[in-house]
DNA sequence: AAGAGGTTCAACCGCACAGAC
DNA sequence: CGTCTGTGCGGTTGAACCTCT
């Protein structure tokens, strides 16, 4: 049998709270303190579950909350961490002080993944599909200890929630829960908003390089090696290997140099000149990535849905700004010249030899609390 | 003005972990 | 050790609100 509920069903209030039982919550917490939420209710008064009034009082009663909208450097922020964290709303709330896990979560469903769908469908691109490499080489959730991330949790195969079908577009990404899917989805925006999908002409196997040096890369699985994403098929999906993802992050070249594109037998170039014309028909040699070019500031990401009448022509997102914090050093591949702690532990390996290798792997590895708090606090910083 | 459709966000749900027993 | 309880997390829902026609 499954566990007892957290609390009588019947009997229990639901919906919005009113102004009256947001006063008895608070007057009680005041005077009690938080904690025993089991109880709370009965010894307070109040026809609500436990969990209601935790959730009422983090949410929405707390003092130290901050009203308001999200300022343009919160934003920045959270999408900084997002794509390092993935859907790790608590630990992102809790760096952004006086909002909520759970209104950063909102913001982050409606606005952002809002604009995403929005560049995608202003460019009539098909929905960008993950395609995942099986478990053993997927990288993991980055987690603390202790709680379970939702995101890493088995598969809801035993109860297919109902789901009613909502006209809405600001649909979540198939994957966004994913860390690395999180930095994945954004290539694809970063993609999309280059205009470089339009020009691709027919689909069919482009690669998108991302490692520099042939041979090395992490990945020696699917696909060929060096292949960041790639396009399958008539179907248009677009595949990624995380690994290279990581080493994309990991890129030690110039920090405008996002993209990388391969010319010809897997040799690998720099791109994002921004001498290069973008979505111009000189970018659509098949099999070639050249349109890219680098994106200035998160605030063009972010402000992009105002720009988007502009013909493309802006700059967008620098995902140096996203990714690269720990890559001024423009040394990152090199274990030797990582000198931040963090970035030493996140290419921690003990054969320098072979960090080319090692790195990749420790990224895969889940980090402990202090790792965490580490990682946290250079992001932050 | 009114209805339809879209968006926001407070609240709920199920699940998993920690700790007590 | 296993079980139970308390708690926190992330995903999801749906009412309220907003915008468009």
């Amino acid at each position: 049998m499954g566990r007892a509920p957290c609390c009588e069903k019947v009997g229990i209030k639901r919906g919005r709270w009113t102004a009256e039982e947001d006063q008895i919550l608070s007057s009680y917490i005041q005077s009690n303190g938080e904690g025993s939420w089991r109880s709370l209710p009965k010894n307070a008064g109040l026809k609500r579950c436990g969990k209601s009034c935790r959730l009422r009082w983090v949410n929405y009663l707390r003092s130290d909350l901050r009203r308001g909208n999200i300022t343009p450097e919160e934003e920045e922020l959270v999408v900084k961490m997002h794509s390092t964290l993935g859907n790790r709303w608590s630990l992102i709330a809790s760096h952004l002080p006086g909002r909520t896990d759970n209104e950063i979560k909102n913001y982050w469903n409606s606005h952002l993944s809002r604009k995403l769908h929005y560049i995608r469908k202003s460019h009539n691109v098909p929905a960008v599909t993950m395609n995942p490499p099986p478990t053993s080489q997927r990288l993991p959730e980055k987690r603390r200890p202790g709680r379970t991330s939702r995101s890493a949790m088995k598969p809801k195969t035993h109860k297919q929630k109902t789901r009613k079908t909502k006209k809405t577009s600001a649909q979540p990404e198939p994957d966004a829960n994913v860390a690395i899917n999180a930095v994945v989805g954004q290539e694809a925006l970063m993609m999309e908003l280059s205009g470089a999908e339009a020009d691709l002409g027919p689909r069919d196997d482009y690669y998108y390089g991302a490692c520099h040096e042939r041979g090395d890369c992490c990945n020696t699985n699917n696909n060929n090696n060096n292949n960041l994403m790639s396009i399958n098929g008539d179907n248009g999906v677009l595949s990624f290997d995380e690994h290279d993802i990581i080493d994309l992050l990991l890129d030690e070249s110039d920090p405008g140099n996002v993209f990388t594109s391969s010319v010809g037998d897997g040799e690998l170039s720099p791109l994002g000149d921004s001498t290069l014309a973008r979505g111009s028909s000189e970018t659509s040699n098949l099999g070639y990535l050249d349109c890219l070019q680098p994106c200035r500031s998160v605030e063009s990401f972010l402000n992009y849905e105002h720009q988007v009448n502009d013909a493309l022509t802006d700059e967008f997102i620098d995902w140096e700004c996203v990714w690269q914090e720990g890559n001024k050093s423009n040394k990152l591949c090199d274990e030797k010249e990582a000198s931040d702690p963090v970035m030493s532990w996140l290419l921690n390996g003990d054969d320098e030899a072979t960090i080319g290798q090692t790195n990749c792997e420790k990224f895969g590895e889940p980090l402990d609390h202090d790792e965490e708090n580490a990682l946290v606090a250079w992001l932050l910083s």
